[in-house]
DNA sequence: CGATTGACGTACG
DNA sequence: TCGTACGCCAATC
């Protein structure tokens, strides 16, 4: 049975996150109705990893682009160099062109 | 069981 | 324009 808390929640909007884009933790929060809960999308992504799902945390970073959770990865390096396979251009740990290939749910999925 | 922290974001000075 | 304070909810200490 599913837990559909928050984090479920969560898992669910960033597992719809398409091929070559980026969302934030903010975005992703106001989606779910909790603009200011930004923090346990977070708390999320950090969960993610106990979770069998496969979460492409890679793809969510700050609202500035920055890869703010780059250091939780089991390899920092690896969120980078997966952002750049997608064609995602990283530059300082941070998003190059990020209004391009910011994906909003609430746009997307057309809320 | 109470206090603090945390992969953020907005508001205010 | 930059820096600081607060809120949100769950997990950890």
């Amino acid at each position: 049975m599913i837990d559909l808390g928050f984090f479920e929640l969560v898992y669910q909007v960033v597992r719809l996150i398409p091929y070559g884009r980026v969302t934030s933790y903010g975005a992703i929060a106001r989606y779910l109705g909790s603009a200011q809960s930004a923090r346990m999308v977070g708390w999320a992504m950090n969960a993610s990893h106990s979770i069998d799902t496969d979460i492409p945390a890679h793809r969510v970073v700050n609202r500035i682009g920055l890869l703010s959770g780059i250091a939780h990865f089991p390899n920092p390096k690896y969120m980078q160099e997966a952002l750049e396979k997608e064609g995602i251009k990283i530059k300082n740990n941070k998003v190059q062109d990020f209004d391009k290939h910011f994906w909003d749910p609430m746009v997307e999925l057309a809320l």
